[in-house]
RNA sequence: GGGCUCGUGGUCUAGUUGGCUAUGACGUCGCCUUGACAUGGCGGAGGUCCUGAGUUCGAAUCUCAGCGGGCCCA
């Protein structure tokens, strides 16, 4: 049954004795409203615009994300707190491949069996059910999202923008049409970019043949008809006489020259390499640095073309065999060995990759510029800075951003077929699809009307890079009056596509860094420490987890998981942890409850008791340090810390030291109500954004009002000698009762009278007294203990072996000796009328201790001297 | 092959401007059902701080070399 919504002071029959996250997460997401989470534009605070990762649409929230998630909503409901007006977008980047491969598999159709517009509809259908399915996990992990500004990449609302951002940096001359080399997919028949394609080791064959009286060694025969060059290095002395040389391409006749480059590896193979359009970078490198023509011999469709002769029309493959087999009958393949590689595939379906050279849309890369924008920014933890570095300075062509896809932004071009001038739609026009509508003016040209309508779309990347400019309201006119954004949270992995390309596009569109800050969270490994995979069955389903422990638990998860920037083990036993705590914290909260439903707080009641000023010490230095922590985006520091005072602090010290004072009903009592009443308000503040249906839940007991409201915790109680005496006083009963325990009490078993030697005296308001039972009595002067032999322990292992039958009568000897000759034994002992040597560690003395004719007891806490005298 | 990052009890981990007996959690063992909580409390056992060399009065921490893991890239 799920009980109302209630706040303000509970009496205590009021409360439920477990906590039911189930009944209370529930209950609190019906009654949150989203208003409370917009960002207002005309707010007088200072802005805190976070710049969210869109997630890919594919209907399931992972893990991965989920710790994502969480990072930004501890900050941004934190940063509310502070004072902040805070933006937390939600956007979706739909556009893409998988989403066209899932639609063809539901439908069982390919992409050409229906016309462009009903595919791309049936992705967006598909798209908008998967939206709605992790919307709803969203809400449920209590994520403080701002709905008014979601954002759906594939929306004409967004995607205009993409497009006029396509025209800006086309005006602008960052975006180009070339004919050039590109990472190409033949299966999915599209161009990728650098930073979509994957390695992966696999063996090959070198092949080695002769190449015109030259030995080549070669894994990629079947571009023999693509060879425009042979290459050696300048300094191999074996290929000299080749210099300035054309050799005659095998199978194929045609003549290429030999050229020397410093690049060729003269241990690898026969030092001579064959230079292909294009069997790899390098090909392309030398391509380039010695003008080579281009022999295109693999289309689109990953087939042979014409120049290939016989072979055309082959899968590369089938050429492959069939030109080793005919090598093999012209005599001319010598022999082939194994090697181990590693290829360049299509990040989604494995493909190997081919470079092929065709008519794409480029953005230009200036190095500089985004170097020192990336520069600018404040990166969390700032080594990840160096990946974007490493990054920056590797690249050697411009991004590629045609796609030859259809769900994407349309490319707003067109094409005059008579002069080929490419024309634009007007930026009120926009959006724009070039292949369902024509331009509105004659070519202005030529005059023509006759135009080709762009079929390559956009890579998506291309959407989600503007999402800061998205957000911050960006309309083509300069840089937005919020721009840019505080703060970028996302994985390390998108450090260079998402983090680069926004880097990119916000300094190409608005001459500025797109962010103050950048945080970057580690990835979500199995239990296993292994990556997440279906097929090792290590998956953690954040919606199970959710369902068995709430989502409360797996907040706390993501908090104390891992360190900024690292990354992070799943753990169940984290998360049972998690779920103890708010057992923990629900149960410290009942108490201070049921107290203060005896007769109210008062909450200017005096601070007494040594305990209570202790207490309020050390929550002072715990407000502290958990505000500097949440500062730096230390979140495992900051809970780690709450937690501790909670449960260390609070629960297993103050509480045990103040319970005997609070069942009594002397003045002190209400001090001790304040500082728990004023601890409990803290505590469910500071919770707050980590967990913020339990906090919700805790507070509506204590006051009326969301605590997602209150400002953060303002507290400081600066009372050194408070903090010392008290850590004193802990100090003391934690070694009574390990005293206790050694002598096989009960805890709570009476004691006699226990004097305490310590520099000052406390006012401990009986607080030591009743927490162990004990009469006890605070002194300043120094113990005044006679120290008495009681008996002696005799170590019979060494006694036994060394005196064997005369050990008896050794121990004897020993038992006469003098208290000082105990202290300081001599070297040798009479036993049964021999003088005998005493072996070292045969026995030592016990002591006890008399104080003021009494046998006491004696404990050190470190200079502090407690005596305990026995209740006999 | 290059860059980044890491190596601490059975497991996960804190600790690096060099300095008390190396932190905590889980597990494990023992004791305790005390009026918030046994999803609890108290206590114990358990560590070559990856290896080696160096700097130093002193190294988990600094330097060098090596071994091993992870990630990114060639």
């Amino acid at each position: 049954m799920q009980r109302p919504i209630r706040y303000g002071m509970a009496s205590s029959d009021e409360l439920p004795k477990n906590y039911d996250f189930a009944e209370v997460e529930e209950r609190w997401q019906k009654s949150w409203r989203d208003e409370d989470h917009y960002f207002d534009p005309n707010s007088k605070k200072p802005q805190f615009v976070i710049d969210t990762p869109p997630p890919y649409p594919t209907g399931n929230f992972h893990i991965g994300n989920a710790l994502n998630w969480c990072y930004i909503d501890f900050f941004a409901r934190y940063k509310r707190m502070k004072g902040y007006n805070v933006m937390f977008p939600q956007g979706w980047d739909c556009h893409g491949l998988p989403t066209e491969v899932k639609v063809e598999e539901l439908n069982h159709i390919t992409k050409n069996d229906v016309s462009r517009e009903k595919f791309r509809k049936m992705c967006r259908d598909l798209t908008i059910k998967n939206i709605e399915q992790m919307r709803l996990t969203l809400r449920r992990m209590a994520f403080s999202t701002d709905w008014s500004n979601e954002y759906i990449t594939m929306m004409p609302k967004y995607y205009s923008k993409t497009q006029l951002s396509f025209l800006r940096m086309l005006k602008s001359g960052y975006i180009y049409q070339d004919e050039h080399p590109v990472n190409f997919c033949t299966r999915c028949e599209t161009a990728i970019a650098f930073a979509e394609v994957s390695y992966e080791d696999r063996e090959t064959q070198l092949n080695f043949f002769d190449f015109d009286g030259v030995e080549i060694a070669t894994t990629r025969p079947e571009l023999l008809a693509a060879c425009v060059a042979v290459a050696v290095h300048p300094a191999d002395d074996r290929y000299h006489n080749l210099k300035g040389k054309s050799l005659k391409v095998p199978l194929f006749g045609h003549a290429v020259p030999v050229v020397q480059d410093e690049a060729v590896d003269p241990k690898f193979g026969s030092g001579a390499v064959m230079i292909c359009t294009f069997g790899d970078k390098q090909d392309v490198h030398w391509w380039k640095q010695h003008n080579l023509p281009l022999r295109k011999a693999i289309d689109r469709k990953g087939k042979m073309t014409e120049i290939c002769g016989k072979y055309t029309g082959l899968s590369s493959t089938e050429c492959r065999k069939a030109i080793l087999a005919d090598m093999k009958s012209a005599g001319i393949l010598k022999k082939q060995e194994k090697l181990q590689q590693r290829v360049g595939t299509c990040w989604r379906c494995k493909t190997p990759i081919e470079i092929l050279s065709n008519k794409q849309w480029f953005i230009r890369i200036r190095q500089q510029e985004i170097r020192d924008a990336a520069h600018q920014i404040k990166w969390y933890p700032e080594h990840m800075l160096l990946r974007m570095e490493n990054w920056i300075d590797q690249m050697e062509w411009d991004w590629c951003i045609s796609r030859q896809r259809i769900f994407a932004t349309p490319i707003p071009v067109w094409t005059c077929t008579k002069c080929g001038e490419i024309v634009v739609p007007d930026e009120k026009d926009l959006p724009c699809d070039p292949t369902l509508t024509k331009p509105k003016q004659p070519c202005p040209k030529c005059g023509g009307n006759d135009f080709k309508g762009e079929e390559d779309v956009l890579d998506t990347w291309m959407d989600s890079s503007i999402s800061v400019l998205n957000v911050t309201g960006w309309d083509g006119s300069g840089k937005p009056k919020i721009f840019p954004a505080q703060i970028r949270p996302q994985g390390h992995d998108i450090i260079r596509t998402w983090a680069f390309y926004s880097i990119l596009r916000s300094v190409a569109l608005t001459g500025s860094k797109p962010w103050d800050q950048i945080l970057v969270n580690g990835m979500v490994l199995g239990e296993d420490g292994f990556k997440m995979s279906k097929s090792r069955g290590n998956v953690i389903v954040p919606e199970d987890l959710v369902g068995r422990y709430g989502a409360d638990a797996l907040r706390q998860w993501a908090a104390t998981g891992a360190a900024l920037g690292s990354d992070i083990m799943f753990s169940w036993n984290d998360v049972i942890a998690a779920s103890r705590f708010q057992t923990k914290m629900w149960n410290i909260f009942r108490f201070a409850l049921i107290q203060f439903g005896k007769d109210g707080i008062d909450e200017n009641a005096p601070i007494t008791a040594l305990a209570d000023r202790w207490l309020l010490a050390r929550l002072s230095d715990t407000v502290a340090a958990v505000s500097a922590r949440m500062e730096n985006y230390e979140f495992d520091e900051a809970l780690k810390a709450i937690r501790e005072f909670a449960w260390d602090v609070l629960a297993d010290n103050y509480i045990e030291l103040a319970k005997g004072r609070l069942y009594a009903s002397d003045v002190s009592r209400k001090s001790a109500c304040r500082v728990l009443y004023t601890a409990y308000d803290s505590l469910c503040r500071m919770l707050a954004p980590f967990v913020p249906y339990f906090a919700e839940e805790s507070y509506s007991y204590l006051k009326k009002g969301s605590v997602h409201k209150q400002p953060w915790v303002d507290f400081t109680f600066n009372d050194p000698a408070a903090k010392a005496e008290g850590d004193l006083l802990v100090k003391v009963v934690a070694e009574v009762r390990k005293y206790k325990h050694d002598k096989g009490l009960a805890l709570n078993a009476p004691l006699g009278k226990v004097t305490v030697y310590a520099p000052h005296t406390t006012n401990d308001e009986n607080d030591t007294a009743r927490t162990i039972n004990a009469d006890v009595h605070w002194r300043t002067d120094k113990a005044h203990l006679d120290k008495v032999v009681s008996g002696i322990d005799f170590n019979r292992s060494v006694v036994g072996k060394t005196f064997r039958k005369d050990a008896s009568a050794f121990m004897d000897a020993v038992k006469a000796l003098s208290a000082e000759e105990l202290a300081h034994p001599p070297k040798t002992i009479a036993v049964n009328g021999k003088d005998l040597p005493i072996p070292e560690n045969a026995f030592a003395p016990q002591y006890s201790y008399v104080e003021e004719g009494a046998k006491v007891d004696m404990i050190t806490v470190g200079d502090v001297i407690v005596t305990v005298a026995g209740k006999e």
